[in-house]
DNA sequence: GCCGTTTCTGATTGGCAGTCAGATCTCTGT
DNA sequence: ACAGAGATCTGACTGCCAATCAGAAACGGC
């Protein structure tokens, strides 16, 4: 109801995004932290992320170190503040699983839309999804939240569907789930991985999609 | 035939093992060189892998950080050295794959071995695989090609076997046999992180089976 | 005990993270 | 248009650690 208008266009309005003094910043300082923001995901395409120096980034915006860490406290905030919008937009992967009929022979389709889904996701966001897990493996509880985060809504929705479409107790479906999601997120983000041994993607989507399907329905698959 | 006696105990024995000014070393100098891997594989388990400062490996070690640079020209070569062991006797992974039978009533216990297998495989290199994949995933080549090769030849193991037992063409054997690694993979990965949501571990290891199974046989399950 | 070789180390250089005091810019009110 | 308040930016600094080097100490054969 209460809609914010998006007079600006800039994505983050409303947010209570202090500087390190404590202050809201103004106009000029909005636009010198998406500045930051824009260089940053723009060099983590190219660059490993821990190759990145603060000092890399800020040269590349035209400014100096100090202005960096009046936004952000260290480099891994401000990727989060990036990874954020991403993890936001993951919202697609659960709909990709409760958007669609899990009966009759509707599955199959809806099981390859999920596939899909979790492989075009990680080949879009590729970079950022490496740094998500990079951080997260460091031991950031941060970046290891969003991930979770991410990944559990899609296995609550898949471990639903399996509860009602085969009946079976909840701890059964929550763990076939689980082990169905790691499947797809392991292989989306090593899809370019696969294609270097003797592993087409053309193959592998159809692998996950039966496996997808039979974990969920229990039917032999549609030849 | 030219069979090497172990007179000494040691694990590292023929190998072309210089150290930094390209003499080799004698057993003093080997004895320094163990001495510094096995403080880092200590530190290892307790310390993310990114936190670990030479300095501190030299300190634990009651030695210099010249005297680290000498054997290693820097910590990941060391970890390498450590996570080769590893590597090595993951092919106890495959083991589980190629020493069962998959025909017959007998798949379902090989299907339940090699699950096993990659849980308790990773359960007890925790530390050093969660190093593997740091490292992988920030670009190191060696520690990449060393995941994929512990991966790949499990995955080649099981695409022989689904191949024959299901007279499938090779490119979707390949397919399948990937996709259900990956599975294994990540979740032995992270079985800590399931048991913190409702998944318990007896639940997950019974839905693998089952997908191990169906994947390789395309066969019902026994319940 | 002497000497060549192997091994070790204290001291140093260099790069980057992160901080601070103060310079510069922007906007508002008059 | 201009002073003043506040917002924003920056050069210069500290400190930590990686990595190196010249030479000291230990070893082993004689």
């Amino acid at each position: 109801m209460t809609s914010i208008p998006d007079v600006g266009g800039a994505d983050v309005v409303a947010e209570d995004l202090r500087a390190a003094d404590g202050r809201i910043p103004g106009r000029r300082g909005r636009a010198t932290r998406t500045r930051l923001l824009e260089c940053l995901e723009g060099m983590l395409a190219t660059s490993s992320f821990r190759d990145l120096k603060v000092t890399d980034v800020t040269r590349e915006a035209g400014t100096s170190p100090a202005t960096f860490y009046q936004y952000f406290p260290d480099i891994e905030t401000a990727v989060l503040a990036i990874a954020e919008q991403m993890v936001d937009e993951g919202a697609r992967l659960r709909a990709c699983v409760t958007d669609g009929s899990w009966r009759g022979g509707d599955a199959y389709e809806t099981a390859s839309g999920v596939v899909d889904g979790f492989l075009r996701f990680w080949e879009q966001h590729q970079a950022l999804l490496r740094v998500l897990d990079l951080a997260s493996l460091e031991g950031d509880a941060r970046f290891h939240v969003m991930r979770v985060q991410m990944l559990n809504s899609v296995t609550v929705a898949l471990a639903e569907v399996i509860e009602s479409v085969r009946k079976s107790d909840s701890g059964e479906a929550g763990a076939t789930a689980g082990a169905l999601v790691a499947m797809l997120a392991h292989t989306s983000a090593h899809q370019a991985g696969f294609e270097s041994w003797d592993i087409h993607v053309k193959d592998l989507r159809n692998a996950l999609t039966n496996l997808v399907f039979w974990g969920v329905t229990n039917r032999k698959p549609p030849s």
